[in-house]
RNA sequence: CGGGUUGUGGCGCAGCUUGGUAGCGCACCUCGUUCGGGACGAGGGGGUCGCAGGUUCAAAUCCUGUCAACCCGACCA
């Protein structure tokens, strides 16, 4: 995992420091209670808190940080698509949910609608978007007149809501942030290859890159699939306690909201016909899947290539020789182009803000003390791989790319590994769901099937994917020899 | 919506059985000593006990209702 180059000393424990984590119980352990450990990572963190309204949140500026990356990586890669970003609006005419008959039944549960404006009751009830398909359908019928306008490819990042009853921060609640893609191609062809485009170039090319989390790719049963979609695929990680979390998804939609909303071209042939239509999204939910596949008991921990602080520099001591030395570090780091940042406060103990560090997860710390700057030298603290090491101030910066690097290598391997080890080949669904408590149960859809997907789902188990038996993704759900992935999900 | 648990300063809890109008730890503020792994001492601010009724001279405590949260199930990014 971690090659560490021959001019770096070996790590050393400093034995006046004690153990790296841990020093202070702040959480509850993992082992102890998952979902508590869950709750006071998320407070302890300060990455989010209930909102004053049932099953609202509110994302504290360590959270929020942790969302605009994601948004800053998933942005770059869905306009390397040709995809274009666009506005459109939070309330939608009720009517046009009723356009197409599958998406109303699946989404009218979750809707929350607006009856009144002005202090008047309105004629039509407005509903507050859950989702954009009928609105941007109607929009795109609109744009779309000739072969020439397509593909379309819209996406708009925004808010959603979804009337929920056991919400979660991150996880499920009643509002959430997400990147919602909209597309409008010419044929089946195109619309079906661009949905595993999103789903492999953008959505698991980020998780497994940048997030560091292994995602099973796969399509969705017809139990689990976007309300009005032809077939849904999906990333699904793995989390530390062994249930399964759906990351991202990416549907083609077929003609039906083609159809729904008179979305037509004149094709090169002189016909009209009706586009075909694909819709994708990604939300804060991947927050909490952050959370849940790395996270340990000393809190968070996030891989570099994600972490909006990849190296917090700490004065150990408030002197001005180690606080000029640390802001010197600091502006050298940071000049590398790394994101750094400076913890130069000088009226809070030195153990709590370690213990914040790492409850934070930057994957790199410095220490700068006097100790350090005697010796030439400044203390590095790896937080995935759990080492000190001291360094000549002169390497630092090779230092900390090597551990940046080693981290996010680490932080992939572990949860690969973690994932490898709980999958289990069964042969029947019961042994499925008893594989299911700890991880994924792998078995033929032949063996299964809806029936099995039925009683699995009374103990709480879903089929999370479907793929072939070469682990790629199928085309549709009708392929021969599929393998489906069961698990207890989020 | 069904089953279980719980609502007392920001957080975690005690007090309730045996009514007499609130206490502890952490956090917060001030001063000082500290600062290489959640420091220590002294001083200080903050709650009317989820909410609404009821019983009573008197309710955090008893009764009724209600709301909310959490865990377990059915639905979901």
């Amino acid at each position: 995992m971690s090659t560490r180059p021959a001019f770096l000393p070996k790590p050393k424990p400093r034995e006046s420091c004690g153990k790296l984590l841990n020093m202070a119980k702040v959480l509850t352990p993992q082992s102890e209670d998952f979902p508590r450990w869950y709750q006071d990572v998320i407070t302890k963190a300060q990455l989010a808190e209930n909102g004053p309204a049932k099953g609202s949140q509110v994302i504290r500026p360590s959270g929020y940080a942790l969302w605009e990356r994601m948004v800053d990586e998933l942005d770059a890669r869905i306009k390397e698509t040709g995809t274009e970003n666009a506005s459109f609006p939070l309330l939608i005419p009720e009517s046009y949910f009723q356009r197409e008959a599958n998406h109303v039944e699946g989404f009218a549960p979750e809707l929350w609608m607006v009856t009144h404006g002005g202090g008047k009751e309105l004629e039509e009830p407005l509903a507050v978007r859950p989702t954009s398909e009928t609105v941007i359908g109607e929009y795109m019928s609109k744009w779309v007149n000739s072969y020439r306008d397509l593909p379309l490819l819209l996406n708009q990042w925004c808010n959603v809501l979804r009337y929920e009853l056991r919400t979660r921060l991150f996880l499920r609640s009643s509002e959430f942030l997400w990147q919602e893609g909209h597309t409008v191609h010419e044929t089946y062809e195109d619309a079906h290859a661009f949905t595993l485009r999103i789903l492999h170039d953008v959505y698991a090319d980020f998780m497994e890159n940048v997030l560091a989390l292994p995602v099973l790719r796969g399509i969705k049963t017809e139990a689990e699939r976007f309300a009005g979609a032809l077939n849904t695929y999906t990333c699904e990680a793995l989390m530390r306690d062994g249930k399964a979390l759906q990351m991202g998804t990416s549907h083609e939609l077929g003609q039906n909201f083609a159809k729904a909303f008179d979305i037509q071209f004149q094709g090169k042939d002189g016909k009209q016909q009706f586009g075909w239509t694909t819709s994708w999204g990604v939300s804060t939910r991947m927050v909490g899947g952050l959370i849940m596949g790395h996270g340990d008991d000393a809190g968070l921990r996030v891989p570099p290539n994600l972490a909006p602080v990849q190296v917090c520099v700490m004065v150990v001591k408030d002197t001005d020789e180690v606080q000029s030395a640390a802001r010197k570090v600091y502006e050298e780091l940071k000049a590398d182009g790394l994101r750094v940042k400076l913890d130069h406060r000088g009226d809070v103990a030195f153990g709590r803000r370690a213990v914040d560090a790492e409850l934070k997860g930057y994957p790199v710390r410095i220490e700068i003390g006097p100790r350090d700057l005697k010796n030439g030298e400044a203390t590095l603290v790896s937080r995935v791989e759990g080492t000190k090491e001291t360094v000549p101030l002169g390497m630092l910066a090779e230092a900390v790319a090597t551990a940046l690097e080693a981290a996010q290598q680490e932080l992939w391997d572990e949860a690969l590994r973690h994932r490898e080890e709980r999958i289990a080949d069964v042969a029947s669904v019961e042994e499925a769901v008893e594989a299911a408590q700890t991880g994924y149960g792998r078995l033929p859809w032949d063996a299964c099937g809806v029936e099995g997907e039925t009683k699995a789902a009374e103990s709480g188990v879903t089929v999370r994917a479907l793929q072939r038996a070469d682990g790629s993704v199928p085309d549709s759900l009708d392929e021969d020899g599929l393998i489906a992935y069961l698990a207890r999900s989020y």
